[in-house]
DNA sequence: TCGCTGTGATACCCGTGGAGTATCACGGGG
DNA sequence: CCCCGTGATACTCCACGGGTATCACAGCGA
């Protein structure tokens, strides 16, 4: 009736992404013949028309621009559940969190030491977390909202915290008690480095382009730039650079994230001794 | 490699919360044998031993546990695909949307209203909203925070107001402009009505059992008990009902909800109007 | 001690159905 | 008009999912 194999899943993908049957066959390393088969019975067996097959091309009908989209995330989300019970068996009572380097350091130390079981730590560049957790090479994340993407994720707010503008410890700025947006904005022998987008692109503008925090540190050391990030971000400053507090900016919330309805034992576990590790250390 | 049928997982479910394999093979209407194989098989893929099996007994593994909750929401969310697909194609353009009966009744007109495609409303009782995102018979679902539970979903805020007390007209504190939660807690001749909780069970407590609005209703109008619900709630009150704001209640903020990961085309449409419809109607 | 029962695993056979090859039907372009 | 390229159809084949019979082994009672 409605099962859905996840080979046809996968046939199905692959027609509807080169919308040829011959070339998504050959893409499978199966023959066409089998392939559209296995499309019509798929079809059949849902009692739906995914594709048009109109001579000289083929098209996908609304249903099955909707079976793509939901196909996708299937098999994107079966590949991971394998990768996360290959993990479990070779590590048990491990978890694997994905974070970006250098950023939330204390945080970060606060909830290893809290937690008795091992964590394995990797220290990812930006975006690459989501990535982790969606195919199941990480359990959870520590991330910051707003500025990571959480959807599709459930999450668990731990901290709230200002932002700080970093600059050149050389910079007039750098003397100021505080600072606004306008300010940083303002400034045009100072631009705001740029970080890549979701799909690794840069958007146009002035600063320069900027991968990691590394890369960012050294840039406004040497008094190419100024950043601005959460006050926690003091812990890695150099001694060329100046944190001064940003009263308008938007606060910043760290958050533990994991891939929602996979919430196993060991996450939870995590989750929960997190949670109470914050919060009785905003209490002290 | 890594395939992870779903035969496959359909199998290790049933073998997973059965605990016997014979017992197990019955109840997916195969023989034990193959069922046997199929396991076997799936642990050989995987590399993994999925089930210790101890002589007079199986026990899950602690990646077995993993695969277990990570199998069962992937089933789940195979239906949930095929329903969806199936929607789609029978009333293509058209969106379900899920509701509590009677809640949100303004916030609703007015999303209804903005949208130009055809929208199905299924009314539903406590719960089932995020029953009918999850196995696919609703596309989104208008949802109040914190009162459902929006684990599993991506969810964006709409709007936010007070709660108020509903009295009966006739009791003493329907008089009052105003009321705290403690005036409303510490009168024993109405006690607070209990809802199920996730479960379908109620925990105990003095006040009626209620599954819907149209129960509670009555139920104030009778004078046997009072509520506390958000603003928009004055939009059913009869005329033996009294709404009196509440100044130390927590805010209500309805939400519209998806299943993350399926966010398809018309909902991505339907979520960007709505929350233009809200900002627009907020200024105005 | 010896069955007896009930467990999952093994051996073996069968039939379905997934996959391959060859070919068709048909529209478009030289 | 013929040929190329498309997906569909017709068949053949065999791998694998499934069934039956049986085994190996632990617990348990007489």
């Amino acid at each position: 009736m409605d099962t859905l194999e996840t080979r046809e899943l996968r046939y199905f993908v692959t027609v509807a992404e080169e919308l040829h049957f011959s070339r998504a066959a050959d893409r499978l390393g199966i023959a066409q013949p089998p392939l559209s088969r296995a499309i019509q019975q798929l079809e059949r067996r849902l009692g739906v028309t995914l594709l048009d097959r109109d001579r000289r091309g083929v098209a996908l009908t609304e249903a099955g621009q909707v079976l793509l989209d939901e196909a996708r995330t299937l098999l994107d989300a079966t590949a991971a559940a394998a990768r996360r019970t290959q993990r479990a068996a070779s590590a048990p009572n491990r978890l694997t969190l994905a974070t970006k380097a250098g950023a939330n350091h204390e945080l970060l130390r606060e909830l290893l030491d809290a937690h008795p079981a091992e964590i394995d730590v990797v220290l990812c560049g930006m975006g690459d977390q989501a990535r982790m957790l969606r195919d199941g090479r990480a359990d959870v994340a520590l991330m910051q909202r707003p500025f990571d993407a959480l959807t599709g994720f459930d999450s668990e707010d731990l901290r709230t915290e200002q932002q700080v503008a970093i600059l050149p410890s050389g910079h007039p700025l750098a003397a100021r008690p505080s600072l606004t947006m306008a300010d940083i904005l303002g400034v045009r022998d100072l631009p705001i480095a740029r970080w890549p987008e979701q799909d690794g692109t840069y958007r146009p503008g002035p600063g320069p382009e900027i991968r990691d925090l590394s890369q960012l540190a050294q840039l406004i050391a040497l008094g190419h730039t100024a950043a601005v990030l959460c006050a926690s971000s003091r812990s890695w400053l150099w001694s060329a650079h100046t944190a001064v507090p940003l009263t308008d900016a938007p606060h910043v919330t760290s958050v533990l994230v994991w891939p929602s309805g996979s919430r196993s034992r060991a996450v939870a576990e995590f989750v929960r001794t997190a949670l109470a590790t914050v919060r009785e250390g905003d209490a002290a």
